[in-house]
DNA sequence: GCGGGATCCATACAATCGTTTCAAACGATC
DNA sequence: GATCGTTTGAAACGATTGTATGGATCCCGC
């Protein structure tokens, strides 16, 4: 068994899913070693720290993610017209998070709160982290964003923006949270059309 | 000075303080009593444990808020015609929040940064405490859009309203972070505006 | 002014936390 | 097969956590 390569993997992958369960504070090292069938002292052997792993697991599908949004953005720049559709836009925003969190059968489940979680989380680290990685998104959408909607100012567009962003964000926080019973299943391009028709008009408002 | 009987209080304002700064998790019981200035025994004297010091900050809170917005809404029932605007409705529900967190000088600041964390907490107890808050109330608003919007089925509602909370969740959350310079500076009624139209635009949507 | 319940205080407790240590086991290279 | 750096193992460290205890102090009704 145990090959010897893949311990941090294996850290990695158990401590994805007890964070995203947990939140970061109430997952000791022993949780984490324990799941992983590892040794207590092999996570400050290959990460350094607590924190360090925390920014390992968090940065290990973020930065695809963003890379991915970032990507889209380009194509449509390149593709479309001179101005861009609204919901094409948004879509380059919602589809990269939404379609991981349903894609990977177990780290999907997993990945959705974590990303939720980052961004209620008061670790001070993590926010510098957070920063790091979305300041750099955010001025892109932004420029994109009032180009296709030259009529709002561009408050108008970061309060929108942030609204955006935290229906998102709530969504992959409570995924399967206080879901009443009644609720019609809905697959990942429903969810997706419904984020972005929903958005869109609240960019649309009057 | 110490009067005999604010011990209490002092507590309470001490740890919605912190609470709404680090978290539950990162603020111990010592930090508290050190803010407070009480002994360090007093939290388990008046209230138990931990956790029922977070419960009892939560709901102090949380409590005249969600009384507020069912109040809102009888009026509006009471009040109007039959069908409510959706407007009014969404300013039910966002008014008191908002304007509770601008409202009182000091509360105000922590109220919206504990409004926001509570529903990002990964903490048991505090996720029962919500829903025992928020199921009744969100039964209501259900029912009141359904009136209002009758071509969309309830499902379709159920989304636009967790979508609706996030971006007001979010806001709490993130009220005075990642703000860039340029923003220009928003009034509450500004603030509250710019979450209903935002909203009853995503509500309208087709 | 005195008894008694409520409150405060200093201190101790057991448990758990993240981290460190150092020796043992491993894997590749010559 | 000896030797190297890398990885794992069991145990212990000091610090911090929430809570419990028992005596001092206060306040109010009699």
């Amino acid at each position: 068994m145990n090959k010897p390569k893949d311990t941090r993997a294996r850290i990695l992958d158990g401590a994805e899913e007890l964070f995203s369960e947990r939140g970061f504070d109430r997952v000791s090292i022993r949780d984490i070693t324990r799941k992983a069938g590892v040794n207590l002292a092999s996570i400050n052997y290959h990460f350094g720290s607590k924190e360090d792993l925390i920014a390992a697991v968090f940065e290990r599908r973020v930065v695809p993610v963003n890379a991915a949004r970032l990507a889209a953005l380009d194509d449509l720049r390149q593709s479309g017209r001179k101005k861009s559709h609204l919901e094409a836009i948004l879509e380059a925003l919602i589809r990269p998070t939404v379609q991981c969190s349903f894609a990977t059968p177990k780290g999907g489940k997993a990945f959705s709160k974590l990303f939720g979680r980052c961004l209620a989380e008061p670790n001070p680290e993590i926010e510098a982290l957070l920063k790091r990685q979305f300041a750099p998104l955010m001025e892109r959408f932004d420029a994109v964003l009032m180009k296709a909607l030259p009529h709002l100012s561009r408050s108008e567009i970061f309060w929108r923006m942030r609204f955006t962003f935290g229906a998102l964000h709530h969504w992959h926080l409570t995924k399967d949270k206080f879901l009443p019973g009644w609720l019609e299943p809905v697959d990942v391009e429903q969810q997706i059309q419904k984020l972005i028709s929903f958005a869109a008009a609240g960019f649309r408002a009057a």
